[in-house]
DNA sequence: GTTTATTTTGATCGATTGTTCAAGTATAAT
DNA sequence: ATTATACTTGAACAATCGATCAAAATAAAC
């Protein structure tokens, strides 16, 4: 009974998720989503509320993303810096996507008095930090990361570090140059994470 | 002969600039704007030309203003870091003005397309390196810094760690912790910049 | 084939967007 | 006073915004 849905949920959300990525929440009309989705609004709007929903979706996918990648690496690579190095680096030079990241990004862009999607921003941030902080709890057991200072402040500087690069990454494009930075900002993390040397 | 203008032009710009700062060009109506500058549209059409033409005019008064602002510290301070210090912490923990740079948030937020606004703010971040690696090379021949290593990949380490704090102190508010960021941030920049001790 | 359930379509809504312009108002020179 | 000039006003414009909904289309159940 009843119709079949032409698009996957999942894909759709996707495509969403890259075009606000893109142009912010904001930036990102119905009409311009109507076309990416191939979609039209009641469609959109039978299948999400709104556009405002949309874009929340729109987060969540990016957070699971960013979270399954980051994980990725950290578990991939023998040490903590080594997966972070690598996480940083396909963050700052993978060509598919903006480097800014999109919760940055959304704060930016957001208006005043839509606190819901700050909000939400903000939880994600957070979210994030907290599973730094777990990684760098294992690392430091492991003994990848010196047994003195306090983790929660280490993991402040590297959201600083990661946010950085990829705010100046929008900028400058030059794969030497981002490399260099790259490695300054790692450097910087050791010395403050108590790692001899690299 | 002819009427008296109402309003001191610069006055209105700097108005205008806040609001800009606050909300972003997207996110800044004409109407916000005629209320914020108490001016009817046709006014602020007949004095600006457009509302781009009136948020070129903020960024270049913004540009203007940070630009005295961070010569300022360092004419005043007695080492180059000293100066670079007192203009960060001022930077983040000025409760007046939004923490973000406008021009990163220039950068976010205008759609694709309008690549008149980005290269503006994108000539306007390289300006302010310019001046950053003027006073680094004063700060080398004085011996404010170490005697090696690249100015300019010096200068966009600063970048980076000034470009980060700011990301980060959009969301995190607390003094105490942005004060530890920043004490990191600028060990990490005199480690790079070959100082010895603080 | 008819019915019932689910999804898609696209015209259309009122609100808001950036912008224009004829009319109004204030100043200085004649 | 009158005229010329400069600036301000506010109604109104076309375009676009996010959103709605009755009608059309498609699927399974009977």
């Amino acid at each position: 009974m009843g119709r079949k849905q032409r698009h996957d949920r999942t894909e759709t959300v996707e495509k969403a998720m890259n075009l606000f990525w893109q142009n912010g929440f904001t930036g990102t009309s119905m009409r311009d989503l109507e076309k990416c989705l191939d979609m039209r609004p009641g469609s959109i709007y039978s299948n999400f509320g709104s556009k405002e929903q949309l874009f929340m979706e729109s987060l969540d996918l990016y957070d699971a993303k960013c979270s399954e990648d980051f994980q990725g690496h950290i578990d991939r690579a023998t040490t903590f810096m080594e997966g972070l190095g690598h996480y940083i680096k396909q963050i700052l030079l993978d060509p598919e996507s903006s480097c800014t990241c999109m919760l940055v990004k959304t704060l930016a862009d957001i208006p005043a008095g839509n606190d819901a999607l700050k909000e939400k921003a903000h939880q994600m941030i957070r979210k994030f930090e907290n599973s730094l902080v777990t990684e760098l709890e294992k690392a430091r057991t492991v003994g990848d990361i010196g047994p003195e200072g306090d983790i929660r402040s280490l993991v402040r500087f590297i959201q600083v570090q990661v946010m950085g690069l990829r705010a100046y990454a929008e900028k400058q494009k030059s794969t030497t140059i981002l490399n260099a930075l790259m490695e300054d900002a790692l450097g910087a993390i050791e010395a403050k994470a108590g790692i001899k040397f690299h």
